[in-house]
DNA sequence: GGCAAAATGGAATGTTTATTCCACTACTCT
DNA sequence: AGAGTAGTGGAATAAACATTCCATTTTGCC
């Protein structure tokens, strides 16, 4: 006997609440389990559905699924909620105060840099979409299907876009290769013509990436591009240029837009190739 | 005049909702410029507050935050809680609709497919803002910045997250290193007590990266991770985990809320250590 | 400085949602 | 097999909530 009386704490924690749940799995009644086992797998959506919601996910009826949050301990429903709400707002008490615009508050915390790269992340999606247009990124798209081998190449703050594309490639069995050094493949004739470069810099840009840039396309290889600014020496040397801006917090860029960017670019360079 | 008439259509979707945001700004009341402010930083709120909960946060009444929803195009604010909703209850609609979608749409157009993954990049970056609690985000951060060397491993998908926390380590002067194969460091005493271990794998789990974080921190050294599950073996022997969701299309995941994470993550591990 | 238009916040309203109740069903034990 | 007990689901009730209305305040303009 483990249950010495009816009445149970509620969870204070979601750990707690898992605890309890696979604690009291096995003497509960069969749609109460139901509820158990759906809940434990779903646990994030008990914080924005209502009980009738939960309730017809799981296939029960409300007051069954209102039964379960009190045998897991809970005085009802909107308790249980009110834990997997609580997490959420974590963040509300920097802003809590009336002055919500006063957004010049200096005290560096983790986690109003979160909001605030977020924040970026949602900016610079936005400003992809408006900038970049459909059928350069299909002309891009095409000719990279065409080609014997895709030839990856971005360094510093770009390589992590560059292995991100050349991860997907692989993983979808496109032929590509992901450049760490241009020096190594310059003049040695790894690029052939029916081959195609896409080389990524930003600002400021790579000197290494635009001089292979250069000398791959003047070798008549087809070259594409991805950077941050018209003003990218690379818009000369390649056939087509992708020009995403980045969002910054205090002087610092996150990826959000060139790695979405790639990576639609990479899964329809894979689609192409499939078709064909 | 950019706004013919007050008849606007209510945006349907995250991003429709920023730009209308940002369009409305500025001819809007004061009040009412506040909800639009705030509302934008912290859209993730709404999923999982009342009208007056929002009112509160902003400072302003409630009916004023009712104005401000309409303002922006919706009939009310149970309308925009049901868009910011929408996308953790995906289970349902994703099925059917994405499906149904897919096989209409024979055409896969490229700019179609960018579109998607900019809208699940939003997604991405919201469900960011909802699930990592910024007290964890401290915790680690700290821990990061006290450390002699922050070891970072990720292999595969992960690769790109980790590379651009060391690009970024080694931008801003923090003794990092990046592991290419977890083999190289194990038993090779490379990782000494006094340093931390960050590492990153997504499902499905590399075990090497999970064999290193296990004898890692058998070793006494501490361990952080970021994964996209919950049910990862990290968490058994890591201090700290990070979970974050991508949002996927057609199944394919963009890491837009990953990078964004340990771009923060990054950026405030050296502020922290400039600090002292 | 006074008037009109817009904006604001509190209180009233109607709707949705949680919760409880109870009649009914399906077991279990003798 | 039959009485008793635990389990179930629909319908009734109560609470929370979104939404609207209106009196009051503020703002912009002459």
């Amino acid at each position: 006997m483990n249950k010495p009386a009816e009445v149970l704490k509620a969870p204070e924690s979601v750990s707690e609440l898992l605890e309890r749940l696979d604690d009291r799995l096995e003497d509960m009644p069969k749609r109460l389990k139901q509820c158990a086992s759906f809940t434990r797998r779903h646990l994030h959506l008990i914080a924005v559905s209502t009980v009738s919601e939960m309730a017809q996910a799981v296939g029960v009826a409300p007051s069954v699924y209102m039964r379960f949050c009190q045998a897991v301990g809970f005085s009802g429903y909107s308790e249980m909620q009110d834990l997997l709400r609580s997490k959420f707002t974590d963040f509300r008490p920097t802003y809590d105060t009336r002055l919500a615009n006063l957004s010049e508050e200096r005290e560096l915390s983790t986690g109003r840099l979160l909001a605030d790269f977020a924040e970026a992340g949602h900016k610079s999606l936005l400003s992809l979409s408006n900038t970049v247009t459909s059928d350069r990124l299909d002309r891009i798209a095409r000719g990279m299907a065409e080609a014997r081998v895709i030839h990856l190449v971005g360094l510093r703050r770009a390589f992590s876009v560059v292995s991100n594309m050349g991860y997907l490639f692989e993983k979808m069995g496109v032929p590509a290769s992901v450049h760490f050094k241009a020096g190594m493949i310059e003049g040695h004739g790894a690029v052939l013509p029916g081959d195609v470069l896409f080389a990524v810099t930003f600002a400021p840009f790579s000197d290494e990436t635009l001089r292979l840039a250069k000398a791959t396309s003047a070798r008549g290889v087809t070259v594409f591009g991805l950077t941050d600014s018209g003003a990218c020496p690379l818009v000369e040397s390649a056939r087509e240029v992708l020009i995403v801006r980045e969002d910054e917090v205090i002087g610092f860029r996150a990826l959000n837009a060139a790695t979405t960017l790639t990576t639609a670019l990479a899964v329809s360079v894979s689609a192409l190739r499939q078709r064909s």
